[in-house]
DNA sequence: AATGAATGAGACTTCATTCAT
DNA sequence: AATGAATGAAGTCTCATTCAT
């Protein structure tokens, strides 16, 4: 395989499994998971759908691959958060390290925002539900009323919506991160301060 | 037609319509668009497929007539709220019927929530953007600061939160509700005041 | 029936079934047997599929009635070529009438000619085809030689072909028809004197 | 693949393609476009329906194809006939090369004859209508008389209604081909001395 | 590392037709 | 004279998946 002298078909050395992950994220984030399909992205990356089927077993498993590769930095989080005291700074730390990690992998986010019907049928939904579960956890404390649980959840849901939402928003897109990060912040900042006096 | 003398089959008088719509929108709700099938629905109903399509002339009008049929205090919501003066009194009283209306077409609103991307390729898809884009205005100050903005949004996004990821909190639905739904407020609160002064 | 007052719906005293026939005609020859739906008729009349099957027992017998209906003057062609001795002037005068025939039911006839093998599977088919045999033989000497047999039928098909494809000649319709006649009578002619001699 | 010892199912080399066209194309010309389902044609050839559309995209990209194959030496006609000087020997020549390629893809030319209203929605209705009017223009003279261009059009109707029509007169094949093959020169021939005098 | 050919299941949709009212 | 509601059969097409090469 090669082709050479042309440009085209060349260069596919042993990346291919990784130009499937990158073109099945970004039509699985723009159509959705149903409505790609396995045919496009191997038209897109012109190759055959079988090829697809040698780097991997199902439609699922590639989802489960991205899932797996780009999820790491959340795992991380949520294993340095549980080690840490549950002071404010640390909630307001995994807030920005949550924030972080969002833009590092926002199109899975997106994906996963956009289909969560389907993502909670496929064998990451459960570690998806465990993982916010966890996340929640690690930034609400237990004997906090349920409206500064509410908060916390809050908190974490605006990151979301600052990802996908609030895009038709005014403003360059940093500026944007950095005011919903404010709010987030303030959000856990006001149930730490519910909860422990102050 | 009717059957009768043994229960099945009968009184489909002139309801057949509306118990398509119930039927879909439990299924949509549950497994989402695309998963569920005309035929999965013909059969709970205990009919044919054709007779869905007599009804309804695609797949997709199913859900453009729930939409339709569903979303009308939404409609009068944003029709009301155009007419208010944006004092934060009536702010607050459009987050608590937002919070109302949801609940009232809470299934609607997860498929729709849960199916973004799916929505999105539907013909009600830009109707769901466009009422998204007026409900933020009627809330929010044009000349609020661009974190104050976000503090609008994130309150209606808490709303959504509340309906469907926050069912698996501790304490009883209704408490929950409420614990949302002074979080909401809240946050439109503390946005007025940043922007008005007090 | 009848909603009067705005002229919608009202005088369809008693000729429905004429307004049948005269809309499916002309969609059969439009668009073809097969892709007409009796919905599209029923459309078109604004009346329900149902009221069709009130005047008609199946799709085909609108087909049948409308042959039956139309196709008079070329029976009673047929019945008075067969009585008249086989001179020359016969067979000019079965053409010209053959002619003026066509050109009343065209629409018909175009049908018949764009829908063959379709019209080969129903129950006029076979009408059809006896019906073309028995023209050829009023107008064909048995003793002719092939040539002169095929002579006489091409020059009934001249006049088939000058109703539907010599459409987009150019010339005003009735110059042309009179063009298409000299045409075919030629060709009886000639075929009437390469048997008989002159 | 290919069970083979027992001679069923083995040989599907590379000629699936070639095969599918040849029953579809015999089934269009006997039953007609509409009314030969793909599942028909599958079944014949005793592969699934979707084999089919591995090979084909479309039921209309069958017929397109055959299209595309068969038609060839008629498209090369053409070519020819406006590189010649518009002699009569050119123009009969033009019907005898007609001829020959009518009988070479009989079953397509039955097919199209036979299902003009299909053929005219489909994408080849264009083409075919834009190559009847190209042949017509090549044995046709502009100048020629009103009467004289019906000649000639009713020349080349002679050869097609001699290929399906006159089917069921009597003489063996070889003969009638002759004979009608006659006739059509005859007719340009007379066209031809009609407007150069002689 | 990938292709070519095919399958089986099932999707949405349309049609002619029926029948109680 | 016609409607409303429904059916059963069938149609075209798409999809994920398989497997010999």
């Amino acid at each position: 395989m090669g082709v050479t002298m042309d440009g085209t078909k060349q260069q596919r050395r042993g990346n291919t499994r990784q130009r499937i992950q990158d073109v099945a994220l970004e039509l699985f984030a723009e159509q959705g998971y149903e409505k790609t399909s396995l045919r496009e992205i191997a038209e897109r990356l012109d190759v055959t759908k079988a090829a697809l089927y040698y780097h991997f077993r199902t439609k699922e498993e590639i989802v489960v691959s991205l899932f797996e590769d780009l999820t790491q930095p959340l795992q991380d989080l949520i294993v340095w958060g549980r080690e840490q005291p549950r002071t404010l700074e640390t909630k307001q730390e995994i807030v920005r390290r949550y924030s972080a990690a969002l833009a590092g992998a926002s199109p899975l986010f997106r994906f996963m925002q956009e289909n969560q019907a389907t993502v909670r049928e496929l064998r990451i939904g459960e570690s998806f539900k465990d993982w916010m579960r966890d996340l929640r956890h690690i930034i609400t404390d237990p004997e906090a009323s349920l409206t500064d649980q509410v908060r916390c959840i809050s908190a974490l849901f605006t990151l979301h919506a600052g990802m996908f939402v609030m895009q038709d928003l005014e403003g360059d897109p940093e500026e944007r991160r950095k005011a919903v990060l404010e709010v987030s912040i303030d959000l856990v900042t006001q149930a730490h301060r519910g909860t422990h006096g102050g």
